[in-house]
DNA sequence: TATCAGTTTAGAACGATTCTAATGTATTGA
DNA sequence: TCAATACATTAGAATCGTTCTAAACTGATA
């Protein structure tokens, strides 16, 4: 506990209640995508009272501090990533999860981009089939 | 004009003049990234008065019959694609358009998908800065 | 411990999309 | 040809994820 505090003020975030509580959660060690429903039913079963505002809020903090990586997969809603490395995902549409890909993976045969347009970063999304 | 009445009833759309009008900018040999509301308003331009429900149902329509293949890249809005053969995208965020990658990209170095699960299809988003 | 900037919250607002149900139209078969 | 009918269009309401608002609250600082 301590050390999440430490964690959020390095990181220029008050230690709040609420975002200890989150931080402690999505800062496990264990990677996580997240939306703010997934987070918020997760909080709901450690019985922390924490309401959607302060989620959805806390989740932009996080991302605007580069503590999480914002994906846009599906456009029903947003997910948010604990894992803030460039990797690629499989992507089960069924069940709604993603699987980090961490491998190097290289793609080959990318044409030129567009004219006074420079590549940012290549993103790929394996779907799966069930 | 014919031609895209016969197009329509061979996927057993009837021909109605909304349907004709949107086809026949959709499918006229260029291929277009259209969001409902980037359509609507290339047909307010067009002197077309075709209700945005319409250009709901009609982008669904189309899209239910496999004329337009659906992108999730952007988590507001949904894009749909006149080009339906699988193939890859450019995307820059800031103008909010998609550019086709139709060159054979191939893409090394993929592990294997999780127990059970099969491979649906590879989809590369190549981010641009500008 | 008072101060105050930053935070939390309920609920309103927003925006893309979907739904509803009334009206309109393409199709078809007598 | 032309009703009958199935399907399509539409305005506006509803939905749903997300963002905004503004009032109450709390962590940091002196
Ligand atoms: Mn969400
Ligand atoms: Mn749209
Ligand atoms: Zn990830
Ligand atoms: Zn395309």
């Amino acid at each position: 506990m301590i050390d999440i505090k430490h964690f959020l003020r390095q990181n220029s975030l008050r230690p709040t209640k609420q975002r200890v509580i989150i931080a402690n959660y999505l800062f496990d060690g264990v990677n996580k995508h997240v939306t703010a429903e997934t987070l918020s039913n997760k909080l709901l079963k450690m019985k922390a009272g924490i309401s959607l505002a302060t989620i959805y809020n806390t989740l932009h903090d996080f991302y605007e501090k580069g503590l999480l990586k914002k994906l846009m997969i599906n456009s029903e809603r947003i997910y948010f990533d604990t894992n803030t490395e460039h990797h690629h995902h499989f992507y089960s549409k069924k069940d709604q999860k993603l699987i980090d890909i961490n491998v190097d993976m290289k793609v080959s045969g990318l044409p030129k981009p567009p004219k006074n347009k420079k590549i940012k970063k290549i993103e790929v999304l394996v779907h799966l089939d069930n």
